[in-house]
DNA sequence: TACTAAGCTCTTTTT
DNA sequence: GAGCTTAGTA
């Protein structure tokens, strides 16, 4: 398809005044838009003067390559990225009116998490009432709508909806947040996009700068938008209203995060002289997949009429599988990778598994490896997300912003250096009595009379990180993190520890100074209005803030199978697509069958998942899978049953103990290797109440392992004799009252070290996880 | 204060 | 399965 159609061509020809482009999955969204740009460009339009927001680094850096391809080097100079990243800019530049350091942190969740704990702490709250992840929630949504602590506090309603929640203090913890946020030089996430509405609408001249330097606005994903980006949109847009959005309703799955889909329903009564255009023509998928897409959908109520269509071929049917476990299924989407390219020659990135939660990927994991296919695995736990990268980084952004409060904490014992909690506790209180920053109180150690025992630690701790930071005034980012990691202790504590976890640890380290130095020898992208940006610690620390796993390449081997979560799908497509785990209360999510509303964004969720497909699409369920500890047994999703039946194929499960066949009547299922037993067990083995699980302490007469020499071969019995876990050892063999016979073996991947009981099926493949033992692996 | 083992609890999606 | 807490020891 190298032309534009009709409809593809007004909406890149009509630059001028607000358009709303509908698009629906697999119509050339992205091509308008590049063209659109190109258009603009060519019309003599300075790309520095065009402001194109996306959601995802990803979508950003796929758009600019594009537009690179058709107008060459000077699309460098547009201004494109996330909202998040093209704000956080936009602040740093001007941070000072707001009070902040322009090398302000960026906090991600996990520091915003920390932080609410220690003020829990701090306010004598119940952590189990006031839990840290729903406070954050609560506090993201304020900000999200612009609601200020002020606001917050003074509102009638919201502090009746907490009080009623059993929450009448997160008033206070939201306030107290902010302003430990202020205090320590820091925003979170929600801060870029709430700062730069408190910027643009406190600073009229710093308003109008940016609404006549930007002559046209773009946004990419319209629907996900929340109500702050939209004002920001608003605001930015007025006076030129150049505004051009383009979205898919049928598309939107971020209401979790604050995306409002009446933005994106609304857009013609904002912006009433505006034009809209539709795109229905699907040139991705076969006949069968954009028909299937359309029978899903139609059982959504809310949504935008459009008849999304195409003129490619039928195409092969949708297979569904049928598994009795994770670990079936797994082998069952292997296998099918297997055989399609042993059929077609295809390569490894023309697949794509797709799932509902990111604990699903382990069981595809491991059949994929079994099999040595190679696979990537985008989102779950990030490089930068790791204990001893965090750690790392922890001391380079105390370098650069010492108030930072959320990188003190991690870093001020650690290595240990005898500050314990006791004096951390202490230190939290000076900061709060005399309303100083944590690391003034550090450095002033001496003038507390409350931390006189541990002054000494604390005051060489102070000038360890004062002597960082001046040596990283002088330094290359390179060089200086290189010092800080040497002289922080951190890289021998690593270096140290030689168990197989400490010295991945140890290379992940190596990795990130690699890291390092390729940002300070590579140029980056910087706009032409702007000072080149310098190779600082700084700026690396910037530039990885707002990265997500999804945005580093491995250069290793590029031929990998496509394993995310189908939120991190939207955008992308795949020859042969497999989406696994279509179960009740899976997908849809247990959560989300609340109301019509949320079940309806899991349908879209479905449909975005749908038509992510080219070619080949699977779906696949199993009756019983592995969840939190214990087997737990399920139903097919009822999104299954809601395509049309004559587009898909039923195909034979592998093994089946089982008669039943039938869609739906599955519920009992289960296999041999656990979940559903077709018996239960004799209940003096079990601990009453425990539902089958093997947690907690096993009842003192009531054992539950034996443990066996390898060298005396096991009689195997129904009875067991209880054993510590602790002696537990590599390649044991081990007899266990319900799975049988068992080996011992290290758990790839845990970062604990932890040891566990394994049992094997006939097939010599690991099945289920028995029984945890905490031992370290020591290398011979 | 530092460290370990084991118990308890919760479980969606992400910039 | 994993993070966090608690108890106990050094």
């Amino acid at each position: 398809m190298n032309l534009l159609n009709e409809e593809q061509r007004l909406a890149v020809e009509q630059i001028d005044g607000p358009v709303m482009v509908i698009a629906g999955a697999g119509s050339g969204k992205t091509r308008v838009l590049t063209y659109r740009i190109a258009h603009m460009m060519h019309k003599g339009t300075d790309p520095f003067r065009i402001l194109a927001l996306t959601f995802t680094n990803k979508a950003s850096k796929e758009m600019r390559e594009r537009i690179e391809h058709v107008m060459g080097p000077e699309a460098r100079n547009l201004w494109m990225g996330t909202f998040h990243s093209v704000f956080a800019k936009m602040l740093r530049i001007e941070a000072d009116l707001l009070g902040y350091p322009s090398s302000f942190t960026i906090y991600d969740t996990d520091d915003s998490k920390s932080l609410i704990k220690t003020i829990l702490k701090e306010m004598n709250l119940d952590d189990k009432v006031y839990k840290p992840s729903t406070i954050l929630g609560r506090i993201s949504s304020a900000k999200n709508n612009l609601i200020s602590p002020v606001e917050y506090a003074e509102d009638s309603e919201i502090r009746g909806s907490d009080e009623s929640a059993q929450r009448p203090f997160l008033w206070e913890v939201y306030s107290r947040y902010a302003a430990r946020c202020f205090k320590a030089g820091a925003m979170d996430f929600d801060d870029l996009l709430f700062n730069t509405n408190k910027l643009l609408k406190l600073y009229p001249d710093i308003l109008a700068k940016y609404q006549h330097k930007f002559k046209y606005v773009l946004v990419d994903e319209y629907q996900d938008t929340n109500y702050s980006q939209y004002v920001i949109l608003r605001r930015l847009a007025a006076v030129n209203r150049n505004i051009c959005v383009v979205g898919d309703d049928a598309q939107s799955i971020y209401s979790f995060r604050g995306a409002n889909i009446q933005n994106i329903l609304n857009f013609q009564k904002d912006y009433p002289e505006g034009k809209v255009f539709k795109l229905e023509q699907n040139y991705r998928s076969t006949q069968t997949i954009v028909k299937a897409a359309g029978s899903i959908i139609k059982n959504n109520k809310d949504q935008l009429s459009k008849e999304v269509w195409t003129d490619n071929v039928q195409g092969d049917k949708i297979k569904v599988l049928r598994a009795v476990s994770d670990n079936e299924e797994g082998r069952m989407v292997a296998n099918g990778i297997f055989e399609e390219k042993m059929r077609n020659h295809s390569h490894n990135t023309d697949f794509a598994i797709l799932y509902r939660t990111n604990s699903q990927s382990r069981a595809l994991e491991e059949s994929l490896r079994r099999i040595n296919i190679l696979y990537r695995v985008y989102g779950g736990t990030s490089f930068y997300q790791r204990k001893e990268i965090r750690d790392v980084i922890a001391y380079m952004r105390m370098v650069v912003n010492p108030n930072d409060e959320a990188a003190l904490q991690r870093i001020i014992n650690y290595p240990a250096r005898g500050i314990g909690d006791t004096t951390i506790n202490r230190l939290i209180t000076c900061a709060d009595k005399y309303d100083k920053p944590l690391w003034e109180v550090v450095k002033n150690a001496v003038i507390y009379p409350e931390l006189k025992s541990a002054v000494g630690n604390l005051l060489n701790f102070a000038s360890m990180i004062e002597a960082f930071a001046i040596n990283n005034r002088s330094m290359s980012a390179y060089d200086s993190a290189m010092y800080i990691t040497k002289n922080s202790g951190l890289l021998k504590v690593l270096y140290d520890d030689k168990s197989i976890e400490g010295i991945a640890r140890y290379e992940n380290i190596e990795e990130l100074l690699n890291g390092i130095k390729e940002y300070t020898e590579e140029d980056t992208i910087t706009f032409l209005d702007e000072a080149p940006e310098e190779k600082s610690l700084a700026n690396f620390l910037q530039s990885i803030s707002l990265l997500t796993d999804a945005d580093k390449d491995d250069p290793e081997n590029n031929d990998r199978v496509t394993l995310m979560t189908i939120h991190a799908s939207k955008g992308l497509e795949f020859e042969n697509l497999f989406v696994v785990g279509l179960e009740e209360n899976l997908f849809p999510s247990q959560l989300s069958l609340g109301s019509r509303a949320e079940l309806e964004e899991e349908r879209r969720l479905f449909y975005v998942a749908v038509t992510r497909a080219k070619k080949r699409l699977t779906l696949s369920y199993a009756t019983s899978r592995f969840r939190f500890g214990t087997m737990i047994s399920n139903e097919p999703s009822r999104f299954l049953k809601e395509i049309d039946p004559s587009l898909v194929e039923m195909t034979a499960p592998l093994r089946d103990p089982f008669e039943d066949n039938s869609w739906g009547g599955g519920g009992f299922g289960g296999g041999k290797f656990g979940g559903g037993y077709t018996r239960e067990p004799k209940s003096e083995y079990v601990k009453p109440g425990s539902g089958g699980g093997f947690k907690g302490k096993p009842p003192i007469n009531n054992p539950i392992g034996k443990i066996i020499p390898k060298s005396a071969p096991p009689p195997i019995r129904p009875g067991f004799v209880a054993d510590d876990t602790a002696n537990l050892q590599e390649g044991m063999r081990v007899e266990h009252q319900r799975f049988g016979m068992g080996n011992v073996q290290l758990i790839e991947g845990r970062g604990d070290g932890r040891k566990a009981v394994i049992q094997f099926d006939e097939f010599g493949e690991k099945n289920i996880i028995l029984k945890f033992a905490k031992l370290k692996m020591h290398l011979n």
